[in-house]
DNA sequence: GGCCGAATAT
DNA sequence: GATATTCGGC
């Protein structure tokens, strides 16, 4: 059949290909019938005219019930119909869009209706083309593409299954798979497009992309992580996808990203394994500007430094100001990591706590930095942040002694973290222990992000000496963590060096 | 026949 | 690079 197709220029077209066995003669196209329709008699007659001059045979029709009845039911009868949309509009666009539709020949339509709207309705409900009048008769002559693009995919289809006929169905049939599945699919492509006028053209027969936003990527991760619990055999697509619960995800959807996911992982652990010396070196960690941060970024073993926001007011604050902690949110560094969106500290004189929510981690962890190891954790969901906030709030009202607030140019400091992460691979799970927590100095608080910022005047600044890290507490941080988060009496601590100093110790 | 995960296509 | 689809295998 490919061969009769591809040698083309003497014999023409196999006509069986296409509904019209007596259609052609030698010299393609023409011959060609046309259906035409159009309200405008005299426009229509010009019409004709060119397409006669083309050597087509036209069967030209003023009258819509006519031209509906022979596209109906005759449509056979041509290899390719021009239909002006403007009086057709409804009946014409339910005929060929509908999905018991038939109709197996091009259908152009005319209009004068150049909107993007029109165009795209006709062109994805059944119309292999739209001109907008006034139509070129170049545009005219040039129909004939159409009934080549038909054949064409028609003679693929047919030859590919000759093919596959041929080859026989045996399905253990690895060496030629690879092979077949591209066509394969190309065919099935192509008869949705083309010979398939029910199959609302792409829109509806393909799926709606999903985007894996922070939110909806939550879930997953959620999901994932809260599956991870219950035992390894359980983190698939089927669970996941229930647990998630989102209408309209598909397991396929779930399984596309998990494979993504485990990707992810097996990458990061890959780097993990073949670069140790990713954790920053002590110089680096004297290092504090914002520049240094993205350098910390860019390192392997080091999450962006998360900001801890001090500066919480005392709880009557909030009242006071009538406003709550959600002021405290930021969005911290590049979409996507691990800190990605909030951090939260506050501070008090003797107890330093960081609580980290991270949102792509779905929870809350809370590091106290007294002598008590808290941990906590918290399932929540993005569209759940008044919970967090009430969380957040309530733990500062009973938990917390009177906060006082350090100056603002003080009030960020960032401490790189990783978390243990849990590596999926196949059915096999496994922990894998992240480097040690490593304290940054001092990075620049950005005030705009301070959300007290305008409301300075109102705050009680005071300065926090003798509260500030000393070498040894360092190196103990170091030397002792090895898991998060297990916390350390002093980490996180809020710095009272000047920012500058510790700057030029970079 | 449902589901999984890897490979491959879009 | 992200997501969809296919496909062999369980």
């Amino acid at each position: 059949m490919v061969e009769k197709w591809g040698g083309d220029e003497n014999g023409g077209p196999d006509r069986d290909l296409l509904n019209s066995p007596n259609m052609f003669s030698g010299n393609f196209p023409e011959g060609l019938r046309v259906l035409l329709f159009g309200e405008d008699r005299q426009y229509l007659h010009i019409l004709e005219k060119h397409l006669q001059e083309f050597g087509y045979v036209v069967t030209t029709s003023h009258d819509e019930e006519r031209a509906m009845y022979l596209l109906r039911n005759h449509w056979d009868k041509f290899d390719i119909a021009i239909m002006e949309a403007h009086t057709l509009e409804g009946k014409i666009f339910r005929l060929i869009s509908e999905n018991e539709s038939e109709i197996d020949i091009p259908i152009i339509i005319t209009s004068q209706d150049d909107s993007r709207e029109s165009v795209t309705k006709w062109m994805r409900n059944g119309a292999c083309d739209y001109l907008i009048k006034p139509i070129r008769p170049e545009d005219l002559r040039l129909i004939y593409k159409y009934l080549i693009k038909k054949m064409k995919l028609r003679s693929v289809t047919v030859a590919e299954e000759a093919e596959e006929k041929a080859a026989g169905e045996k399905s253990s049939f690895v060496g030629d798979s690879t092979i077949r599945s591209p066509n394969r699919r190309k065919r099935n492509m192509l008869q949705t497009e083309e010979e398939d006028p029910d199959h609302n053209r792409d829109s509806a027969t393909k799926k709606r992309r999903v985007v894996w936003d922070d939110n909806l990527n939550g879930k997953f991760l959620e999901a994932v992580n809260y599956l991870s619990r219950n035992g390894q055999s359980d983190v698939v697509p089927k669970k996941i996808l229930e647990r998630m619960n989102v209408s309209g995800l598909t397991r396929e959807n779930v399984a596309s990203h998990l494979q993504k996911f485990r990707m992810g992982l097996k990458k990061k652990n890959d780097q993990n394994k073949s670069d140790d010396r990713s954790l920053i070196t002590p110089q680096e960690r004297g290092m504090s500007s914002g520049e240094r941060s993205n350098e910390l970024y860019r390192g392997r073993n080091v999450q962006f430094p998360t900001h801890h926001v001090n500066n919480i007011p005392q709880p009557s604050y909030f009242q006071q100001h009538n406003t709550s902690l959600n002021l405290m949110t930021q969005r911290v560094s590049p979409p996507g990591n691990h800190y990605d969106r909030l951090s939260v500290a506050s501070s008090s004189r003797n107890l330093v706590t960081t609580h980290q929510i991270h949102t792509s981690h779905q929870q809350i962890s809370e590091f106290p930095c007294n002598d008590q190891n808290i941990e906590e954790r918290l399932i929540f969901n993005e569209d759940e942040d008044d919970g967090v906030r009430n969380l957040i709030t309530n733990w500062l009202t009973q938990n917390l002694e009177p906060i006082n607030l350090f100056p603002l140019e003080e009030s960020v400091i960032a401490t790189t973290m990783r978390f243990n992460d849990i590596q999926v691979s196949g059915n096999q799970q496994q922990h894998v222990h992240a480097p040690s927590m490593v304290h940054i100095p001092l990075l620049p608080s950005s005030l705009s992000h301070n959300p007290f910022l305008d409301k300075k005047e109102n705050i009680q600044l005071m300065d926090f000496n003798g509260q500030q890290l000393c070498p040894e507490q360092q190196q103990s941080n170091l030397a002792n963590e090895n898991r998060f988060p297990e916390t350390n009496p002093r980490r996180g601590s809020p710095r009272r060096d000047k920012m500058g100093q510790d700057r030029d110790q970079a």
